[in-house]
DNA sequence: CGCATTTCAGTGTCACTGACATTT
DNA sequence: CAAATGTCAGTGACACTGAAATGC
């Protein structure tokens, strides 16, 4: 990448592009596990709030729901979520985590931890705790607005 | 997004998430002058190092040869950049800028400026400069062993 | 010959749009 | 009726792989 010495100040260009290399191990752990971001997504989030139908699953996860669609096939594919209809409203269905698919959580959660060590090496702990609240304050404001 | 309670210490995930946001903001930005990413980073590179064969561009904008056709073919057909044959090694495309390309080239660099002051309101001046530094150390480490 | 350069075709992931049928 | 829900088809951007042709 360009050494970023055309733009005064911060660059959203850093920010991108670090978040590139990111993402990269990110998905390269997923990858390890036959698995993508948006099976962990859905996973942790049905982990957090319990079994939803699949509008309130996009809300929460921020996928889009036709995206949804695919990624829910695939983990029911694999045996880990399960879809059944809502006896209540018969247009939602039901999306459950499996045993198996706490499981598979587990795993992706451990590759999540493994890649993070791997990233965060030349930052030491004060420097980590900086960048995660400074992160967290962007993540938070802008989540308002999107 | 999830909340991210789920991970002890930083998340890479984190780091990526909030990449996205500022990823779809820039991205914005540029589409908004005709143009994507791969134009800026094309751009920029040949600005600060002047003419180049394509293979010499992509190691320099870390983009993938293959994705620098299509780019260069796209930054030609809106007159920005010229390809013209290497006469020392007739393998090579010598690709160079014109005015109207320089002119594009700070258009971009003001859209990335705006983008950026968007991108950090939530964030007071001094955490803007150690945000800076954090995201230089961790793509400078990772820049190496890419 | 090995190697570098350019080009093309294809894959995977994330994100988004538009349309449609069904149900509330 | 309007609104919500789930599904499907398609697009765009970024990143990568593999193969081919040409020239050094």
């Amino acid at each position: 990448m360009s050494e970023p010495t055309r733009l005064a100040g911060l660059h959203s260009w850093l920010l991108t592009q670090t978040a590139a290399q990111a993402s990269r191990l990110v998905n390269e752990g997923f990858a390890s596990a036959d698995a993508r971001g948006y099976h962990f997504r859905v996973l942790a989030t049905l982990d957090e709030h319990g079994p939803a139908s699949q509008a309130a699953l996009g809300r929460r996860s921020g996928i889009h729901l036709s995206d949804l669609v695919a990624a829910i096939n695939e983990l029911a594919d694999r045996g880990f979520v399960e879809r059944s209809p809502d006896p209540g409203d018969r247009r939602r269905n039901i999306v459950t985590v499996t045993a198996a698919g706490r499981e598979q959580l587990a795993r992706l959660d451990r590759q999540l931890a493994d890649v993070q060590e791997r990233l965060l090496v030349p930052l030491t702990g004060p420097e980590r705790a900086e960048l995660a609240t400074l992160l967290g304050k962007l993540l938070g404001y802008h989540r308002m607005s999107s």
